[in-house]
DNA sequence: GGCAACCGGTTTGTTATCAAACTATACTGT
DNA sequence: ACAGTATAGTTTGATAACAAACCGGTTGCC
């Protein structure tokens, strides 16, 4: 199926190739979009990650709440909404499932009535430990790929996250 | 409302600051994890993509999409859909209301009947043009962030998209 | 030549997400 | 102290995406 119409405007060279088929189109000025690259890349991985993790009914959005619970015991909805990079109204469900899963808990806040705090129970700090090994295992790849540029790749993914606006 | 049941918890030192707030929590171990990151990053350009474009009625999957017809006279669905990183099934309705739209054309295929590539129409070159305008300056400003290291930052980004499995 | 496996495109169902509207509470300035 | 504004969290509605099931059509193998 690989090229049909398209024999005067592809320049590929591989119509016998046994590989998957690679070269099909030109990626134009595309090519030069930092967007384009992030969205690709960010997207492969997500995929990637959901592939691993979703067998074992481990919910993408998860990790992130969890381990940011975690690691600020008492950690608000808005302060995670923030932290993982997701609007308020998106975390509402998931931390309504974490509840009622029995995997965090609710302190009201003893200083702003509409607030109120999060831990992760022990059944909590259980499933961030299975997140952690699925999780790691997908970024050990990511760092396999990246090699001893992945400082440097974080910090510009960083500053993209911040300075954008 | 910053930061009430976690005073001992948190390593906060600007309760006073003026400043919009940004330090209200710990990253923790999320913050070694490059898939964390990339998720940050790609989604804040791409919000910040959408709230420039959006107002101007030009939908967000449109431009790569436009920009790789343009490139690839008679390109097919199949192929669109592995240059811009999207599931087949996800294009569909783009391309339907493109063609219904106007901004592009189906041309059946003379070697296979199940498939067809794409053109753009007068009017899709015209709207891509327009999108062109918009893509560039929403990219300038990552070129900004990124400076030098913007080739360095897309070769990272296309090997993480191709290699990851 | 015919059957089985594969492939291109569409349909359908589910999910993750944002944004805006809403409620209740907190803060600020006069 | 009160009025107006800002903020935390929830609800509701819209959208973009994937995946699996499906329908031709194509290809390869016997």
């Amino acid at each position: 199926m690989e090229t049909d119409l398209d024999d005067q405007t592809m320049s590929r060279d591989l119509t016998n190739a046994s590989e998957p088929q690679v070269a099909e189109f030109e990626p134009g000025i595309l090519d030069t979009y930092i967007a384009y690259h992030l969205r690709l890349a960010q997207n492969a991985s997500f995929r990637a990650f959901q592939r691993k993790t979703g067998q074992h009914d481990l919910k993408p959005g998860w990790f992130a709440v969890l381990s940011l619970i975690g690691d600020n015991p008492g950690i608000t909805p808005m302060a995670l909404s923030r932290g993982s990079g997701r609007d308020k109204s998106t975390l509402t469900p998931v931390l309504r499932d974490m509840l009622t899963g029995g995997y965090v808990e609710r302190i009201a806040s003893a200083t702003d009535r509409r607030s109120y705090g999060l831990t992760l129970t022990e059944a909590g700090k259980c499933r961030l430990a299975e997140f952690s090994a699925r999780a790691a295992e997908h970024d050990a790849r990511l760092d396999a790929i990246v090699g001893e540029q992945k400082a440097e790749l974080i910090a510009l993914l960083r500053r993209i996250a911040a300075e954008i606006e």
